[in-house]
DNA sequence: AATGAATGAGTGTTCATTCAT
DNA sequence: TATGAATGAACACTCATTCAT
């Protein structure tokens, strides 16, 4: 069953499909996040991208496959890199926050691209804004899984999981969304820190709290990306 | 200082100026949240509003104006009407929950001009991307105004206020935003109801419990948008 | 049953759209019969037409349109003009000679346009070829009216109508088409005058013959277009 | 002095130039009938001839002299078929009826193909189509030749005979041109038979009538493509 | 005040042709 | 000799905006 999200490309060599591709997407995110999808030609992603007109043509069906393409970018970068960040990390509290931790800080690093995905989505033929929500809800349900480590391991208490992640979610796309009205406040590992406080800490319970005073206090607040958070060790954590 | 978010019309007569941009506003909030605004015409705005191209050009000045004033129209909206809400409420915790109410039910009846609003807002020239986001904010100091009695009341505990706020917006919209995600879940009212539990309830001191469920109880749960809940009593509040 | 070959025109004005179309048609006839449909462009019409390129879509939905619409201006020249000047034209043998010169002397006026005719009617959409033939065989079978009842007066012997018929139509487009072997060798009269010493004359009964010897000398050899043959009188005929 | 018609090869090599401009002018001419010449891409020929873009560049200048050696391989078809179907008849009677026979057997089989030559010659460059008229005024002159045989031999009176010959070519033609009118009416046999009964017979004397009559007695009608008719004997011919 | 026909700059897209390999 | 990726001029078509009535 052939997934309508297909992109015909002309040009049959795959390393090269791949890397005109991402030379041309690198271009077009950077382009559609700053003026817009409309706003946005394909001489002026030519032109960034350091192509011709033409070649665009040879590796993708028309401008709508290059918003599909970019916007599925975006949201495999949240997809792939948020498990990145979790790779050996155990203790459920620890990884519920750290998810969220990763997620904001991806929001960040492409903040202008997320402000495109609500943008511009609605602007993708019918069928392939539904794959887009699939990327999404993939993502959402990584978080969900997350969350139910914590509930089953007792270490928070029963709550309505699926209402739980959409404010997760809200909450680390709000950091792009609304950043206008928080760049001036504070720094993201603050605003996620206080966004735990918000939507983690309340539905903990004593066990849960406990470990999540160890995943802090063994992190320094999640503050730095390039040295994350040393894991909370097994033995710790269930004490 | 003229503000630059003034809007110049051919016509003097305000009344008639009043009448005519109404006119041509529902037009457009209905095609540009339907299509958007790149793939709206000015054309078929003309067309559904019953007038000719030419009249468009005599009362707003160009095709961002009327984008401008169709942001504005949906955001006064909520400006507007959360305060008529809360007329006569006078529980600090009766008088939040309705507003987080009041804000979902204006996001559900205009659920695609707030998802207009995200996709459009990046469209309009600088200075009048401000003044949304001016009307943004004191839709959210209406909350935050809410949220601080709660806390003064001794109903809730501290907490960051402005970003509990800001989680509190993000409820409301992510109903419009993803509508599909819940649409087929639940009803408005039960989305509101539970999400007082995960962003009301965790931060209600014992007394604000107390109040929560009175409110509760009055009101059927929040479930009739035409017969709004019944006010908690200041008698009983107080209990 | 609507057909096909409707041309929508955002205008409403009929009478201004008569015109427009007109003016257009007329521009893209010209440039259509030197120069072909693909190599004449949008541009070059509207310059010559002496309007907007957006003029032109105004009038017409694209360029499939125009081409639509100036193949059945020349096909209707042959349907319409034809028959006048058969008005009041009685004998059979007459009538059919009118025919043939009356067919030849549109294709010479309209010369390239009846090459066009050939090169380009393959160009249009399948449906619209298909309006384009039915006009065609309208005036076929004005023509074979013209010979069958030269066969039912007796004037002429029992033939395939159809083919010849075919005969006549194919011989008058011919003064077109292979004009390039024809325009130095004789004028059109001359060319009218042998095509029908070969495609009427042999099939003639006595009677006929008798006939178109009358036809002949009453009208100089069909030479003069603008003064067109006397009418054998009925008196004559009947000898 | 170098003939415009000439088409440069970057290959020298003459026998594989033959080769590999026959590959590709196959596939030429079958794509060009089809969808016409400028439908057709270059891209779409090398992809039906099984060879790359840049080969096609290698045995011919451009686009042009494709067309042209497309469209000179099927006027060349005319020209040397119909000699090769003439060879060893020698009753100048039986040779008109042959020539107009194998005529539209060849326009039968390259139907598409005739209809292409009269949609894209005028697309030539100038002198290049009047080198495709000489080719069409080569094959003329055959059928010319056998007409005036005719004549001379005492079996047709005296007629214009150019006149005649453009008949009998636009007779041969039409059957690709009008083929949709004829197609479900007979076929290329019953429409030679009726053609002969319309431009031959008329014109043959008494003595040109018998010779048609064997001719028709020994052939069949001329019916079998396969089993060509066997020559009417020089003995018979004469009696 | 209201109309809507007219305009033309600007856009997505195609495709003949080139050229490095 | 053969390839096919790359190029960019050129075209059909759109639509915000103007202006004569």
């Amino acid at each position: 069953m052939e997934s309508s999200g297909h992109v015909n490309s002309q040009v049959t060599d795959t390393r090269l499909v791949e890397e005109r591709r991402g030379q041309v997407l690198r271009a077009a995110v950077k382009l559609f996040s700053e003026r817009g999808y409309y706003t946005t030609t394909i001489q002026q992603i030519a032109k960034e991208a350091g192509v011709s007109i033409g070649l665009i043509y040879q590796y993708f069906g028309d401008k709508d496959d290059v918003l599909f393409l970019s916007l599925k970018l975006v949201l495999e970068s949240y997809e792939k890199e948020i498990p990145l960040r979790l790779e050996g990390i155990e203790h459920p509290v620890e990884r519920l926050c750290m998810a969220v931790w990763a997620y904001c800080m991806i929001v960040d690093r492409l903040r202008d691209a997320t402000v495109l995905a609500y943008r511009s989505t609605k602007s993708l033929r019918a069928d392939r804004r539904a794959l887009i929500k699939d990327d999404e809800i993939r993502t959402n349900r990584m978080l969900e899984g997350c969350l139910r480590a914590c509930i089953a391991g007792g270490y928070m208490r029963e709550v309505n999981e699926h209402m739980l992640v959409y404010q997760y979610v809200m909450f680390c796309h709000a950091w792009a969304l609304k950043n206008w009205a928080f760049e001036k406040k504070m720094s993201v590992s603050k605003y996620v820190d206080e966004g735990i406080k918000l939507l983690v800490e309340p539905f903990l319970t004593a066990k849960g709290k406990t470990a999540l005073a160890s995943v802090r206090l063994g992190t320094g607040d999640f503050k730095h990306e390039k040295r994350p958070a040393r894991r909370v060790s097994k033995a710790r954590a269930k004490v």
